[in-house]
Order: structure tokens, then sequence, then C-alpha cells
DNA sequence: CCCGATTTTGATATCGGTAACAACAGAATT
DNA sequence: AATTCTGTTGTTACCGATATCAAAATCGGG
């Protein structure tokens, strides 16, 4: 910068307030810094602008895994509005390990990420304290949590749960299974488990633990959700799988056994992703808005950040989601 | 920094050293730095930090789209290495464009990244003058380029295109056809085709203009493939795609004709994702050493980075691949 | 017990910018 | 014409660390 500013005749000062504040100069000396900066080919350092602002321009981002088409479509609506107003992403993986989510929050604020965005709702007190002793704005995506770090931005699991359980249960199901993914230390199965109990009361259904039921990831899982239920409860109608990938697993293992769906048993799925509408039978699912969810968390944490939005602190968004009817139920 | 140094009544330099290079100090002053920054839960700050050593821990990536299962197991590969080395991921979508790309590398740069990390092999002439400036490693991960701009990790598109045409030719379908995405500003499109024709030379095979579709992303593509050479060529008894939602998307489309796989027309895939093991007919296809390709990159750009192995730079690994044959075929 | 070698610690400059305020010029006000 | 205001540019200190080299402490050998 300071080899501009010679070259341009100017102080480094003013260099700095073309790049930053173009209307606070002059139109000459503007023209004359640019062509300065064009010749020299001159890039600005970031670390330096940032340490001396004292303003940040990375937003960190913890997901559980990166290798899951549903945070891809979060971290897309996320970078998307982040990139237009120059900020940068940083990702990292907890591995569903809150331990791990705790090392990784330290790691981005000491590189002084300008906010935090959190998929798990679930954290430890050490990282909670270092949170709230940064000050710095955070967001939390994947469920809506009873006691928020600061801002949420996400759908209701719980309700979300229970608006497909009681679908299925107004299209005449009565054993209707569920199965989701552990949920130990994933508050989000917790509440899509709860939203289903929920929903079975409301129907005036039983609850039947040998109906609920959970597993691991991927489509193997899938599939043997399926043989685990029917055989203790044969007369099952309908299977609820919190999660897509479930779903499809479960639907190829009907079709290996040569079950009619939704004759035989109904499936129907969390999370609408394509591949969703391209089996046959096309799976009922619940469409989750999880690209608006990118796109509320970054605008949403930019307002604190440019703005000093201070109002929007402690603010929850429950974004909808809708049930989509399809030929499994 | 500064008052962690003067709690526990040392120099800030000393403390700085506790923290990068214990070993050069003595077990007394370790001990009453190591409290004290406990005491004041003091995080370092790592702008400061790099800004004043002149190094990074960031490694700035560039991929054409978040939202595609295969860059998620090179990112899965490189996170995970670089985590265990203190480094961190700054990830962009460059929306399969160069000049989107160079921009992004401009911010990278003046975010002072450490190491590059880059998809695509395709950049803008200013895009690489750019990076020849800043002087730093480079890696590029999605095909192996005639003119590399530094490192290459990758796997040769055009190997593994030929590898399964011959594959399919061995078995001894004789009209086989090949659909890929756009291959325009998309130098693996045009090299899996490349890779294609040379195969089908090799066997004795006429290629056929009919037989080489062009079509955009998603499984309703893939339908369109099949749909598009059934109408042209109805004899073809082979597609190969070079994708796999593609393929999964051209099964679809023949079990909704009711088609047999590979009866009628045999299927065959680019990238081993999951689904294909588990669809049925299980489709065969290349298995692409995705999460590898992450490490190795990971691991050479650490190695140029922190050793200055500059002996690495230049180096070009060539992964190797498989041929799953599988039920399609 | 002293001296040079080695290790440990500290003082200072610096990395590349920005904040805050001072200085100055020309315009507007009276 | 003197005074105040406004807008532009420059000066200086500082952000929070590390590099570099000097100073002090420790050590072993003669």
């Amino acid at each position: 910068m300071r080899d501009v500013a010679v070259r341009a005749g100017v102080s480094t000062m003013t260099v700095s307030r073309v790049l930053n504040e173009p209307g606070k100069v002059s139109e000459e000396m503007r023209e004359r810094v640019l062509t300065a900066v064009r010749e020299i080919g001159y890039l600005p350092n970031h670390l330096a602008g940032s340490l001396s602002s004292n303003r940040s321009t990375t937003i960190g981002l913890i997901v559980p895994s990166i290798d899951n088409s549903i945070y891809t479509q979060t971290i897309k609506g996320l970078s998307e509005v982040l990139k237009r107003s120059g900020f940068q992403l940083m990702i990292a993986e907890s591995g569903y390990d809150p331990n791990e989510e705790e090392e990784l929050i330290t790691v981005f604020l000491s590189h002084r990420v300008g906010g935090l965005v959190l998929h798990s709702t679930e954290h430890t007190p050490q990282a909670i304290e270092k949170i709230r002793k940064s000050g710095i704005p955070v967001v939390e995506n994947g469920n809506i949590p009873k006691e928020p770090l600061d801002m949420v931005v996400s759908y209701s699991n719980r309700d979300a749960s229970y608006a497909m359980t009681m679908h299925l249960g107004r299209l005449g199901y009565r054993k209707i299974a569920f199965a989701s993914l552990y949920s130990v230390h994933n508050d989000r199965s917790q509440d899509r488990l709860k939203g289903y109990l929920a929903a079975l009361k409301q129907l005036g259904l039983e609850p039947d633990s040998r109906m609920v039921l959970e597993t691991g990831r991927g489509l193997a899982a899938g599939a043997e959700v399926v043989a685990r239920v029917i055989q203790s409860v044969p007369e099952v109608d309908a299977l609820f799988c919190a999660g897509e990938v479930l779903a499809v697993g479960a639907l190829f293992e009907c079709q290996r056994r040569g079950w009619s769906v939704p004759r035989r048993i109904a499936l129907a799925s969390f999370d609408d992703v394509n591949l969703l509408r391209h089996v046959s039978p096309s799976i009922t699912s619940l469409r989750l808005p999880r690209y608006d969810i990118g796109e509320r968390t970054a605008r949403i944490l930019l307002s604190r950040i440019i703005d000093g939005a201070d109002h929007l602190r402690g603010s929850v968004v429950d974004l909808k989601f809708e049930v989509i009817q399809r030929e499994s139920t």
C-alpha cells in the first residue's frame, strides 16, 4: 500500500479511503490512486485491515458433516448472500461431537470471525461461555432450541414431525412406525420423536415402542429398519422415516421384497430432496426450507455485523415447512 | 496477550514463545504463562499472528458448486487432514464460471491464504497471472490438465472414461451411447468424451454423433437422455453416463418405461456414489478416489507450506480409479 | 572461581492497514 | 473583510502478534 501511495503521490490514508470510502475522496485523487493500484497490481491485505479496524468479513460455519446433501443447500444459501457483501465462509465439521464443536469454535474465535453459524443446538458449557464472552453474533440452524445462544433461523423439527404424522393419520393409517437416527446427543432426532408421539396422541393411537426405531446412517440402515419393524409388528401399515436417506433405503428394501408401496406399507420421509420425487413410487415428504435457512441466516448476521442491528439479538425465525403428498402414501 | 504477560510477570515475547515454541522456554515460565492464560481466558489473535509472521493457516478452496456430493467427499478429505495441523478451510463456489473463479481467487489472495485448491482446471489469464505473482502453492483437483498451474492431485477423466467404455466393449456391447454434461468451459466433460472416443476406436466401433449426448444437471436430465437416444438410435444397447446423477435418472426412466436393464439397455456411470450400489439393478460405475484426492491435496499443500518442500512444486499425482462391475451391465 | 559457550528472556521495530484527530483550503455566512 | 463551516488530505498512534538481535542467566571446564 505504501508503494501505491508513493506512486500516486498521496498518503496511505488516502489510498485506504479510495478503496473503502471512495465518496470521501476527490475525483482527482481517486483516479490517481486507482491507476497506481492497477499499475502496481496491488492487492489489499485483508488480514491487516481486519486487525486494524477490528472488523472481520469471515463467518465461521460448523456443520456436523459436510457430506450430507441437506447441509449443502443451507451452505449455498449462506454463501450466496455473504458473497454479495464481500464476506467469506470458513467451514468446519464437528462430526456430531459437541467437544469437537467446542474446539472448532475456539479456532474460529481466534481467527476473529465476524459471526458464527452452528447447525447443532447442543453445545458444551465451555463453548457457550466462550461465545458469550466473545460477544459475536451467532445463529443456530438445525432446530429451535428452548434456550437459544443468540439468534435462531430454523424450522421446528417437532412441528414438522407432528405434521407428517398427522398427515399419515388423516390418510387412514393406524399402525404408524417411526424411524430416526440415534437420538443421543441429537436434539433434532429427539424433537422429531416428540412430534411423532404428540401426533399419535392427537390421533388417538397407542404409542408402541416396537414401532419406534433408531438406527445409523446410510441406505442400508433404511433397509434394516424395514426388516426390523416388519419382524416385530407385521401389521404395520406406514413407516415414517426421519431422514431422506433412510426413506430411500426403506423404499429399495420394499422393492427388493416385492412389496407394493403404499399398499403393503406406506412410506414418508423428512426432507424433500430431489431423489424422492424421482423414485417410483415417489415418496411423500416434508419440504424443509434448507436454502432459505442459509439465506436468512446470512441476512440476519449481516444486519447485526454491518448495521449493528442490536434489536435483532436473540431473535428466533421459525421458517415454514410443507407436507408434500406423493405416491408412497 | 499484553494482559497475560503482565499477569505472568513476563514479556509478551515469552508468552508468544510458550504458545508457539514451548520447547524454548523454561519449565517455570511455561507454567506461569499457562496459568495466566487460563485465568484470563486468553484467546490468541490469529489475524495478528499471521500478519506479523507472514504465515497463514487458512487454505482457500474453490469448487464449482458445493451442492454436489462428489465434492463433499473431497472436502471431507481435505478438512480432516488440515484440521490436524490447525489449518482452516475457506470455501467458495464459482458456479462453473471462470470469471467468478478469478474474483474468488482475488478475494482469497487478499485474505492471504497459505494455499489454494481449485477444482476447475480452466482459469482466466488474469487468474493465472495473479496466482503466479502471489507465489502461493496451488493444487488443481478436477482433472489432469496439460499445463498445470502448479501441483495437481486428481485422476484422469480421459483414462477413466476410456476404461469404462472398454469395459462395456469387452462385455459385448456394440452400440454404446455416451452422455455427459455440457462440455463448453468444462474440460472434465471434454476429456471424458475423448476417452470414450478413443475406446471406441480401439474397439473398432464407429463413432456416431447421434449417440453422443450433452445435457444439463439433475435426474430429469438423465431421463431425457434416455428418451433422446432411443428416439434417434433404437438399436442402442448401452448408455454410459458421465455423471452419477444422470445415470440414476436414466435408470429411473428405464424403470418407468418398463425396460429391463441391462437386457434392453445396459447402464454405466461415472463416480461410484452409494446410491448406485443400492438401486436395483445396481449400476456399474467408476470408483473415483474423491476422498483420497482431498487427503493427498492437503498433505502435499502442507508439505509445501510447513516444510517448504520446494521439490514438490509442479508435481502431478495421478490417483487410481476402478471399474466396478454390477448388475446394470 | 573465572571465562567463554549456551540457553533463556526481553526490548524494539515491524507486519499492513485503519482510527482519530489535526491541518488546510475554499465556500458560505454575516 | 472577518468568521465560520465544510470537505479533503495528512500525521500519528495503534491493532496484536512475531522477528531480530541484545542482554541476562546458566552452565561446564580449566
